[in-house]
DNA sequence: CTCAGTGCAAAAGCTTTGCATAATA
DNA sequence: TATTATGCAAAGCTTTTGCACTGAG
């Protein structure tokens, strides 16, 4: 069984039950953003895209994200600039660190949302399905090249 | 002392160590943005700012913005929306929980970043200036709606 | 009086939408 | 074969930029 056969055939698992189907594209835009380690945004994307599949379109890039997010496959996620960023949905919660300095996105794992959650749901009364934490500052790099 | 005279002096504090003037469009932005309780857009700026000057331009609410977020006047805040969204920076740390249901923005004070902070600073040599979480999940009226 | 700031209009991103064609189930 | 998904092009938004004019210092 090649490699994009497989693709296909694990991406069915997600996508088949809401009689939605499974395309090439599909397939290939949630193993690039696999690969990607997350921080992709939807231009990277669709260049990765364009790479295998050279007619590709930026709208089935920006429809099949919209897609894979209301499915809960991806996560969409925010940082200083003006665009999304894409990251399949991490089953351990992670959040991020944003240098300001060269723009570098570090992940780090940090077990607070069980704690935090207790607190806030009681007092605010707020049912909490997600977290993100981002944090800015600089880099090692960064503090040293402005000495 | 009238009203806009207070505020323009207010200003003044922040505005006028770097050699930049004072406006009255600088003033008004300021104001508002106290006033908005945090959470309004630049478009959100712009129709208020109108209301008291009709020719008040979006390029003024832009540059501005930008302007006083470069001077740590005013915060830069990201929610699931395409754009930003900006309140008067504050002194006591505090996040926002974003109801999916009906777009409600609660704020919660929650003094865990000098926690975090420690543990994150060290174990990736990063040093932080920032902290941002956003939690998102629904709202007690959206959930009762939902049964 | 000078130069920073503003308004207006035009340009520049990023994202969405309409419609005919191609592909899946 | 019946729809759903795609590609392409055009439209829509939000944000940025250029330039002549206005106003703060």
């Amino acid at each position: 069984m090649n490699t994009e056969a497989k693709l296909l055939k694990n991406s069915h698992r997600a996508l088949n039950t809401t009689g939605l189907r499974v395309t090439k594209q599909r397939a290939l835009i949630l193993e690039i953003i696999r690969r990607g380690q997350g921080h992709l945004d939807a231009d990277e994307v669709y260049r990765q895209a364009r790479e295998k599949q050279p007619r590709f379109s930026l709208s089935t890039v920006y429809r099949t994200l919209q897609l894979l997010k209301k499915l809960g496959l991806v996560e969409e996620v925010h940082f200083d600039e003006a665009h999304h960023h894409y990251e399949v949905k991490p089953s351990a919660e992670h959040h991020h660190l944003v240098c300001l300095g060269c723009g570098k996105v570090i992940e780090f794992g940090y077990p607070l949302t069980r704690y935090v959650k207790r607190n806030v749901t009681e007092a605010h009364d707020f049912e909490i399905t997600g977290t993100e934490i981002r944090m800015t500052g600089y880099c090692s790099r960064c503090r040293q090249a402005r000495k």
